[in-house]
DNA sequence: GTCTATAATGCGATAGAC
DNA sequence: GTCTATCGCATTATAGAC
């Protein structure tokens, strides 16, 4: 196979395994096993941990700038575009119920390991950051539209959390249903 | 030392690491090392990895209650028994931006690592949920009381994980503010 | 690019002396 | 109750053949 094809495909299964079993736990064993090549072979396309995590966290960025630039296009209202962040709860509601959400789980983990990679991995929070705060600017909230971004994104971490922890898929359902109502109210109580 | 006191002092160190590193990553050499005991002689007092982290949990459960029971006898109203809830987020503010919530990131990594024990950590929350309960029931929210028992419990969880996440101090005292204000407005609101 | 073989280290866990 | 010594295993990482 074609070295950009192998480095893309060993991304790509690194990304889910970190995810479902945690970075420090997942073995480059894991990995090339999942992948189906040799452990020696492995060293070829990454010479050590730090450097596929780093991959990995890059990876996680494209892809998920390329989805807000969907999210951008698709809602032809502010409100709409915040519903598309606060629906992927729903969307991935499996996944977290089992994992938790990707991003708050990996920053969590690196913080208690002393990674020096933990701050970038936190710039993935902050892509959503921005382009909340753009939206409830555009919703015509500009002087709290930070406050308003790190508020929604602090709550559907903690609904991550919880649901994951009580293995609870109504909690999200309804928390997903709350959070619209609130979006929907805000215009009205500023 | 006597056999009691050297498995308190265990248990106690063990608590504090699985804190700042995580379970997984915390090793026995590191517990010993913490304690002044040796590898082997830990092995006197805890047989399995398995059976520590039982200890740890159950430490945290008598400590947890005894908490909650602190503040049902401070506060003299529900409102006021409800705002020591939310100020552990200024009290352990310190710790909470360097390593998180340590029943969320406990319960976040047991569960990626497919742990038995997750079941048996996340019932902390269930101790501090049904706590909520009670006090919202008292705050005359009777019908909705677990639902503003988990809201409030996975918005201080997601203001944990992204203080953390960010190294943001005045991000926690500004949440805190806006969850007490939250509080007081919510008899009004019904 | 891919493999096998292997070095070096750290881990959980055990045995046995004191 | 505490120690030293050690086993067996998994891990990261390297060397070198193909």
């Amino acid at each position: 196979m074609k070295q950009p094809e192998r480095r893309e495909q060993i991304i790509e299964v690194a990304d889910r395994l970190f995810y479902e079993q945690g970075y420090d736990h997942t073995s480059f064993a894991d990995i090339a096993k999942a992948v189906k090549i040799s452990r020696g072979n492995f060293y070829y396309h990454f010479k050590t941990k730090d450097e596929i995590l780093a991959a990995v966290i890059a990876f996680r960025k494209v892809r998920t700038k390329a989805m807000l630039e969907r999210w951008e296009q698709q809602g032809d209202s502010p409100e709409k575009r915040i519903n598309c962040f606060i629906q992927i709860l729903i969307a991935n509601q499996a996944k977290i119920l089992r994992h938790g959400c990707p991003v708050g789980t990996l920053t969590t983990e690196l913080a208690k390991l002393g990674h020096h990679s933990q701050a970038s991995a936190s710039e993935i929070f902050t892509l959503f950051r921005e382009w909340l705060c753009k939206q409830f600017e555009d919703l015509g909230r500009v002087e709290d539209a930070d406050q308003l971004a790190m508020q929604l994104l602090a709550r559907s971490q903690g609904v991550a959390t919880l649901a994951s922890a009580f293995a609870d898929q109504s909690f999200i359902d309804h928390e997903v249903r709350q959070m619209s109502l609130w979006l929907s109210n805000l215009n009205f109580t500023q």
